[in-house]
RNA sequence: GGCGUCAUAGCCAAGUGGUAAGGCGUGGGACUGCAACUCCCUGAUCCCCAGUUCAAAUCUGGGUGACGCCUCCA
């Protein structure tokens, strides 16, 4: 499998240190709201991407934080008169409710900040005894001048930065560029002992301290989004590997943005909607369609138009499924060589081995579709080709994490029960009109009356 | 100012040297009592200009337009 690595802005094979197991980490929410789209589109991604390599017998060790102490939760913590961690354990329930919803697998590790203060303190002391870092005033700081690689990742030059500098000037700082490792806690604010202060870490070795304590010094991959190149994972970098002496990660890859009318959706713009409330209109399965449908580095631009667009293709995926569910019973057994269908898996692997190419293997899936529902047409129906098309259909889009919704094995109420039972008593008796009629009324309860070839489908309207 | 990304049919979106996947939508047809589902048919020469090549959407140069990072951000 070959993926862009941003590290060296090449495609490249994607080669793990130990064969058949690859350790991955991403960076996780600061819990301080509920997720919007822009924070669907990496957890989607890259659930997908681990889901692929499981899918080709991998093991895959797959390690996202919480960011349970930060700024901004201080902040809504004062807002709402609560402890810190009151707030931060409430978003992290909600981002597990979306994360299930979208069918994003938990982590194998999910480590939170607050629980590896300890890891944290350590890693920052190693930094000040090699020189990397210095203490003033109770903060401590890493020494970017120190560390000669400084903005590899996001190939920004050094004097560059400093030049742009819109870094905020700080009379304690050596340097603009240098960055916090620890901060002296402000009046009220959650801190833990350290040998320079009470205080919290900074924003960034948290990732450097939890990666290296879960997975190791050295990792296969970090993803994330593009906004975290510049400065997150570079500082990662510089923490990690001033701190352990060995590379950080081998592998960077970086979901695009979401747009909203060309511009990024952020929470300081504004312009976000939240994974909840979109998926209350749409359901949480559309959302992740939405983030598989282009490739996952370029620009989603992020609509109503779109939204509609991604549920009328997902159903057409459903339709298939629920119709080859339902025509299986009813099947006949024929000769079949599964090897006629062996071409879509092969290019569905193609199309996910360059670079999670999600879109095209997307395609192979809508013309494994069509392959299927020109069979649903035969008469008799060949039971084991269904079953292998079945089992193909499910596998592929298992993989990329589509098509879990359950059927709902909906209670319908007694009395449209008994207005469908009078309705196909009409229409036996070729009294449409009278069929029609209590097809609007069963409507009217809320219900959608639809003919199938396997019979009468009733479902609850939404 | 520095660094970078993108520009393909009405919309979404693959393809990155050999004459354009797939989805949504539209229109027509088949099937079904109707509707829905499904099937068949229906649409682009790939932002503009110049160049390289037997051959370019695909490479090079120049435009134009949109966006991002350099500050918290997925």
């Amino acid at each position: 499998m070959k993926i862009y690595n941003t590290l060296s802005r090449k495609k490249e094979e994607f080669v793990p240190m130990k064969e058949g197991e690859y350790s991955i980490y991403i960076c996780g929410p600061t819990v301080y709201n509920l997720i919007h789209i822009g924070n669907a589109r990496p957890m989607c991604v890259f659930d997908t991407l681990r889901r692929y390599l499981e899918y080709k017998g991998n093991r895959v060790r797959y390690v996202q934080n919480f960011t349970d102490v930060d700024d901004k939760i201080i902040n809504k913590a004062k807002e709402e008169h609560l402890p810190s961690s009151e707030v931060s354990e409430r978003y992290i329930k909600e981002y597990q409710i979306d994360a299930a919803g979208l069918n994003v697998r938990p982590a194998t590790v999910h480590p939170k900040v607050t629980e590896n203060i300890e890891n944290i303190i350590h890693i920052v002391e190693t930094l000040v005894e090699k020189g990397y870092a210095y203490p003033a005033n109770g903060d401590v700081y890493f020494r970017t001048k120190k560390f000669s690689e400084y903005g590899k990742l996001s190939h920004m030059p050094m004097e560059e930065l400093v030049a742009g500098a819109r870094v905020s000037v700080d009379d304690i700082k050596e340097d603009p560029a240098d960055f916090a490792l620890w901060k002296a806690a402000k009046e009220g604010e959650p801190s833990w002992p350290s040998p320079w202060s009470n205080g919290r870490p900074g924003w960034h070795i948290e990732c450097s301290a939890m990666a290296k304590t879960y997975l190791g010094d050295t990792i296969d991959l970090h993803c994330g989004g593009q906004d975290l190149i510049f400065p997150h994972h570079e500082n990662e970098i510089a923490q990690s590997e001033c701190a352990n002496g060995v590379p950080f990660s081998h592998y960077w890859m970086h979901n695009g943005y979401i747009d909203v009318d060309g511009a990024k959706m952020s929470k300081s713009k504004g312009n976000f909607f939240t994974v909840r409330d979109v998926s209350k209109q749409y359901g949480y399965e559309v959302i992740r369609y939405l983030m598989l449908q282009a490739h996952y580095r370029s620009p989603i631009n992020y609509s109503k138009e779109i939204l509609d667009q991604c549920k009328a293709s997902l159903e057409r995926l459903y339709n298939c499924k629920t119709a080859l569910e339902n025509a299986l019973p009813s099947a006949v057994s024929a000769p079949f060589d599964p090897k006629t269908l062996e071409p879509f898996r092969l290019r569905f692997e193609e199309a996910m081995d360059d670079d999670l190419n999600t879109a095209d293997a997307l395609s192979v899936l809508f013309e494994l579709v069509r392959e299927i529902n020109t069979t649903l047409r035969q008469s008799p129906l060949p039971k084991e080709k269904l079953q292998g098309m079945y089992q193909l259909l499910t596998q592929l889009a298992d993989v990329l994490g589509l098509l879990y919704q359950k059927p709902e094995k909906e209670e319908i109420p007694k009395e449209v029960a008994l207005l469908l039972e009078e309705r196909a008593a009409a229409r036996k008796a070729k009294d449409f009109q009278k069929a029609d009629a209590l097809r609007d009324e069963i409507s009217r309860l809320g219900y959608l009356v639809e003919e199938t070839r396997q019979g009468t489908k009733v479902t609850k309207r939404s």
